[in-house]
DNA sequence: ACTACATAGTGCGATATCGTATCAAATGGA
DNA sequence: TCCATTTGATACGATATCGCACTATGTAGT
């Protein structure tokens, strides 16, 4: 045999240690967020109210569980909440009888922008004890290795299937 | 009011970039390993088995929801779920009647070393596509930004109380 | 046009997550 | 010692997550 693995050892320990904090993180502003989010919306409800005015509104229910990287039944059901709390608007599809187009109501914009300036003091606290050229200087390699893994991704079953365009 | 904020705008978009992608982040890593964990396992359980290799047997069930950041109710069930799969046993624990300690089984240490090695070529194809080099310069970023936001979490109500110690 | 296949969304069931309430053991005063 | 408070763990219920299967629409090949 001719050509093997690299021949270099892989650090699984980095990568576990990496994947380890990431869960913490993530758990840790999930706790964060919700602590400031109106009875009865969550993170990832949060998370997407927030997608659709940064990033666009108008997007299908694919596209966002695309970016999220969540099956779509998640997102069926996380659009549902927002939805029955009239945050979003559900309209057809002009170009795709399936499909949908996801809408802000203007609810939806004001109870992100007041969940928005809830959260500023946390992060706020947080920025006091923690350099923002730190984690200016880590970000990027955050995106990138998310770009990596999405490339990654096995395109298979009904998960999401494919890359998702995330914030640019 | 003579002391205000720091006065120095906080970056907001910066933060909140930063735990988009961190909850992406997640997400991902949470489909790749779960796609090569045994039926029945999910990566909390899989991440619990692990802490427990990893850092130590034996400690008790609050330390465990403390390591992790999640609120002590759910590491009872994940907890639960390793007992039945006969991977981890509870025992009583001598200094506190109320308390239990976590030991690994056989069949815990061996599922996990299984799951390590079934992931390994998953690692490296990341590893292959991505210099290690800043993943190694992103990691104490992670951990340092987690340990403060350890630090900050309100020590209230019943989610968790405190500060978890994290495999050092 | 017709048939195959792919794709968008959803209903359903199994399991996970987490807040609240509860119980038991420990701790710290009076 | 007795009582109040704190702390570790769990039962329970509400909701979230996600895999599977299904429908409906779009797309391609013939």
């Amino acid at each position: 045999m001719t050509s093997g693995p690299p021949s270099e050892a892989v650090d699984l320990g980095l990568w576990f240690a990496t994947f380890n904090e990431i869960a913490i993180l993530a758990q840790l502003s999930r706790t964060l967020m919700e602590a400031r989010l109106p009875h009865g919306l969550l993170q990832p409800q949060f998370g997407v109210l927030n997608h659709l005015v940064r990033v666009a509104d108008g997007v299908t229910p694919l596209a966002l569980a695309r970016a999220f990287q969540v099956p779509k039944t998640s997102m069926t059901h996380s659009l549902a909440v927002l939805e029955r709390h009239g945050l979003v608007e559900m309209r057809p599809n002009a170009r795709d009888g399936r499909s949908k187009c996801v809408f802000l109501t203007d609810a939806g914009r004001k109870l992100r922008d007041g969940t928005i300036a809830a959260l500023t003091p946390d992060i706020a606290a947080l920025a006091h004890r923690f350099d923002a050229a730190r984690l200016r200087g880590a970000l990027p390699v955050l995106t990138e290795l998310r770009q990596i893994m999405d490339t990654l991704r096995d395109p298979v079953s009904g998960h999401t299937g494919a890359t998702g365009a995330q914030d640019p």
